[in-house]
DNA sequence: ATTGAAGAGTAAATGTTTCGTAAAA
DNA sequence: CATTTACTCTTCAAT
């Protein structure tokens, strides 16, 4: 099928024709025969790369009316919205948390692009271009399984075709185990495929054999680059090689291929050490990049001065990197770039990278294959294995894409088992949740969608949850909410017994507004009422509410440090809200106080650098917890405000932060 | 012979991925 | 669970 024959107006058929895109890939086409261009509800369950995005732009251009692009991440959500403003004559709009140049009219786009808190937050707040909306494509909308965030999506996407009924559904998911509940849910017609544009080939490596799923295998050589007299290494050890030593070695394989490569690691600093360790490969040499590296590593060690960010400029030369959430957004950006620009040889990373944006390579190598949770190490799901192994292979450059999961004797054939043959999990709803009903409930109860535990139901009825289980299997958790809800002070019962209607507290409303959770809400709003009657209440004050919140993330807090925390919580103790054994999480209470502490320093004129070699956080870590700082502060102000508290020390937190 | 440094080997302690959200004359 | 740290014990060289 050729694009030429789609319903789509000439100007972008050239476009796609000018970037040589004339024929469809085969889930296209069967996208385009469920009627994506006619209006048609579709799930597409097909691997990353395979086109998802034409699919998305087939949808939303043919669609009688403004579309809505929802994807979850922020870095997602840039990348589509370059996507869609190169198209000719198309207004696009990006609504992110963090991007501003979105305006306030955000209605009379032909596209918006945004996150789904984004889109459940301006629900909240009462946007009204969403009641115009034609077309909603959902991005990754396996996430419906995620804890905290799956339960927004189905709530948002539920809210969005209870208030536009005839809106067109369009949902882009990952291999799943079970597609055909979502597409049942969205009353859609299920598009599966398992093609890919590049072949994919899966292997296992033990030792120094790896054993690939059609049956070849290769060899390959490690240790080669440190040992010169090939026996030495031998009598040492009867086990063979490390899974450090083969993951550099099946690196140092493709890269002399020409062949660019991405290693999956557990840990932070198991990502750095990976990369510290193949800096003496000279992968940059081996690939004649040396001048690029080395113009990379420059531009990456301008960013900051951190260790952290000296470190990674240092392996840039040697053209490795390594990446995680502890870079910042600087550190990340370029490291993407200089890799999907062929100017460093590997990247080595913690999942992060699985999810995130599009950075192909020859070969994936996943060397460890388990998480450790706090008590135990448990098997990556299949699905997140399966995202790694998905990076292997460029349209076009590479004949073929190659994954390596690397095991021992013992794991082969549970890792063949697991990831190599094994299927997917299926999607399961998380709604039932307490805590995210909680949330949902009084959104509902604050939108004036619901007055009622039978409208809530009604409203909850649109559910991905609700399809698999039947609403009825959340009244009595909705009227444990409601409880919940009515003891927190955000909502009000109104009426008599037997027929009263519920309504949000000014407290309830302004919780709901500001998109934090009830529990954070209840939290500030106690502390600022016992900062209020404090004699010294300063920004550490503040902080300390709003960091001992569930909406803050918090910080690790090492063995070493607690002792020293607790000094400083003691000799603070007349500026903290919490007193020494009041909290009921204690642990939970000083790792909070860390957290303030460092925003507490931050203001007062620490750089990133001192911060970072003080608390052992990344760079990224002090960013990501500033940035949420200035949201609840915010909150803050405004709860401030509803409940008729005067605490000085909020305003004066938020503007020098 | 004593001291100190360096190294090897062992037992105990320690470490943990990630992401999003507000909004104003 | 795997890696790092803390500690013990050994070896060897220099005084």
């Amino acid at each position: 099928m050729r694009v030429r024959s789609l319903p789509l107006p000439e100007r972008f058929v050239d476009h796609f024709a000018d970037r040589g895109i004339r024929e469809l890939y085969p889930p296209q086409v069967a996208a385009v025969e469920a009627g994506v261009c006619d209006g048609a509800n579709v799930v597409a369950a097909v691997p990353t790369a395979s086109g998802k995005t034409f699919i998305a732009q087939s949808a939303l251009l043919t669609a009688d009316g403004p579309g809505l692009y929802v994807c979850p991440l922020r870095a997602l959500a840039r990348e589509k919205y370059e996507s869609f403003a190169a198209l000719p004559g198309v207004d696009v709009a990006i609504s992110t948390g963090d991007f501003e140049a979105s305006g306030e009219e955000l209605a009379g786009h032909d596209v918006v692009v945004a996150t789904s808190e984004k889109v459940d937050s301006a629900i909240r707040n009462g946007a009204e271009w969403v009641d115009d909306l034609a077309c909603v494509v959902v991005d990754e909308v396996h996430l419906l399984g995620a804890e905290r965030r799956g339960p927004t999506l189905e709530v948002t996407l539920a809210t969005l075709r209870r208030r536009s009924p005839s809106i067109q559904v369009v949902a882009l998911s990952a291999t799943v185990d079970n597609p055909a509940e979502i597409a049942d849910w969205l009353d859609a017609t299920l598009v599966e495929s398992e093609w890919r544009p590049v072949d994919l080939r899966t292997g296992v490596c033990v030792g120094r054999e790896v054993t690939f799923d059609d049956g070849r295998t290769r060899r390959v050589s490690v240790g080669d680059s440190e040992t010169g007299s090939g026996t030495t290494s031998e009598d040492a050890t009867e086990e063979g090689p490390d899974a450090t030593e083969i993951t550099a070695a099946l690196v140092v394989d493709a890269v002399a291929e020409g062949g660019q490569c991405l290693a999956f690691v557990r840990s932070r600093a198991e990502a750095a050490g990976l990369a510290e360790r193949l800096a003496e490969d000279r992968l940059a040499e081996r690939m004649g990049i040396e001048p690029a590296a080395a113009a990379v590593g420059d531009e990456v060690a301008d960013i900051d001065g951190t260790v952290t960010g000296q470190e990674l400029a240092d392996r840039l030369r040697a053209g490795v990197a390594f990446h995680h959430a502890g870079l910042r957004a600087g550190h990340r950006a370029a490291v993407e770039t200089a890799f999907r620009e062929r100017e460093i040889a590997c990247i080595c990373a913690t999942p992060t990278l699985a999810a995130g944006v599009n950075v192909p390579a020859r070969r994936v190598v996943v060397r460890d294959q388990k998480r450790y949770t706090g008590s135990s190490m448990e098997w990556l799901p299949t699905l997140e294995v399966h995202q790694m192994c998905g990076r292997a292979g460029r349209p076009g450059l590479d004949p073929h894409g190659e994954a390596v999961l690397v095991g021992e004797d013992s794991t082969r054939e549970e890792l063949v088992e697991r990831y190599v043959e094994g299927n997917p999990e299926a999607v399961e709803s998380k709604l039932a949740d307490p805590a995210s009903l909680r949330t949902h409930v009084l959104s509902a109860v604050a939108t004036g969608f619901a007055e009622t535990e039978a409208e809530i139901l009604d409203v909850l009825d649109g559910t991905f949850y609700a399809r698999e289980t039947g609403a009825g299997g959340l009244a009595d958790a909705v009227a444990v909410a409601v409880d919940d809800l009515v003891d927190a002070g955000m909502v009000r019962r109104r009426g008599d017994a037997e027929s009263y209607r519920i309504v949000a507290t000014a407290v309830g409303e302004t919780t709901s507004k500001q998109y934090v959770r009830p529990e954070t809400g209840s939290r500030i709003v106690d502390g600022l009422r016992t900062a209020a009657g404090m004699e010294r209440a300063t920004t550490l004050t503040v902080f300390e509410v709003i960091c001992d919140t569930p909406d803050m993330q918090d910080t690790y807090l090492g063995n070493r440090e607690r002792a020293e925390m607790y000094r400083f919580a003691r000799k603070n103790a007349a500026r903290l809200t919490t007193g020494m054994g009041e909290a009921d999480d204690f642990e939970g209470w000083l790792e909070s106080v860390k957290t303030a502490r460092i925003l507490a320093e931050w203001i007062g004129g620490a750089t990133v650098e001192e911060l970072v070699e003080a608390y052992r956080i990344g760079p990224g870590d002090l960013d990501s917890r500033v940035e949420r700082a200035e949201w609840l502060l915010s909150a803050a102000e405004a709860l401030a405000d509803t409940i008729g508290v005067s605490v000085p020390a909020v305003t004066r937190a938020r503007s020098r932060i």
